[in-house]
DNA sequence: TATAGGATTTGCT
DNA sequence: GCAAATCCTATAA
């Protein structure tokens, strides 16, 4: 596999387009000889205009800075303990990203297994946004990390196309404001999807 | 230094 | 399906 980035142009825009295109996609991650990764299956947009969950709602500060600049790079927040990846969206100054919630694992199993301290089953690996960063080895150091760079830590096109892969879209988990938006957005059917499986279907 | 809270995960029923 | 564990972060004292 080939390792090219996608154009900045791509996340520079609104995140609620930015969100399901991207389901499809690989995210990938290469620490010395090693790749690990799999396809995007399911993401959340957080906006930056009248969305209250969106960590940019409370302004620029010191953590959720990231969120604010180029469009294409990481914001990598901790929460509950876990580490949580958001690609930033919109122009710059903004202040908004999509969650990646959920990957079809799909390169370096083993390693992303011994990284989850042995945890096997086919959804323990990276089905929730802890777990795939755990599976993946990013922290909150991988913040404001270019994600359109194709090194280290980066996404790409793959042989799917979003538009053809058929669309869930539902309220976003977790979030104990703005729960009315629908602003999760996901492959249907796909078992690496989070959540009950009715959820999916 | 103490405390409250959160875009989670896990285990048990 | 639910509740507890976990634990970092921000805020206040």
């Amino acid at each position: 596999m080939e390792s090219v980035g996608i154009p900045v142009g791509f996340f520079a825009r609104d995140p609620r387009d930015v969100a399901p295109a991207l389901l499809g996609k690989w995210l990938l991650r290469e620490d010395g000889e090693r790749l690990t990764g799999g396809l995007i299956v399911e993401t959340e947009a957080y906006l930056a205009a009248h969305d209250p969950a969106c960590h940019a709602a409370v302004g620029l500060n010191r953590k959720n800075k990231s969120m604010f600049g180029p469009a294409g790079r990481a914001y990598v927040y901790v929460i509950h303990g876990s580490s949580c990846l958001n690609v930033v969206t919109d122009e710059e100054g903004l202040g908004s990203a999509v969650l990646i919630r959920a990957l079809e694992p799909r390169c370096g199993i083993d390693l992303m297994t011994t990284r989850r301290r042995g945890r096997s089953g086919k959804r323990e690996l990276t089905t929730g946004p802890g777990r795939l960063c755990e599976a993946m080895n990013v922290t909150r150091e991988w913040d404001g990390h270019d994600l359109t760079s194709a090194q280290r830590l980066w996404i790409q096109e793959s042989d799917l196309t979003a538009g053809d892969l058929p669309l869930r879209i539902s309220e976003r988990i977790g979030v104990t404001s703005g729960q009315d938006l629908m602003l999760r957005y996901l492959i249907k059917g796909n078992p690496y999807v989070s959540g009950p499986r009715r959820w999916r279907l």
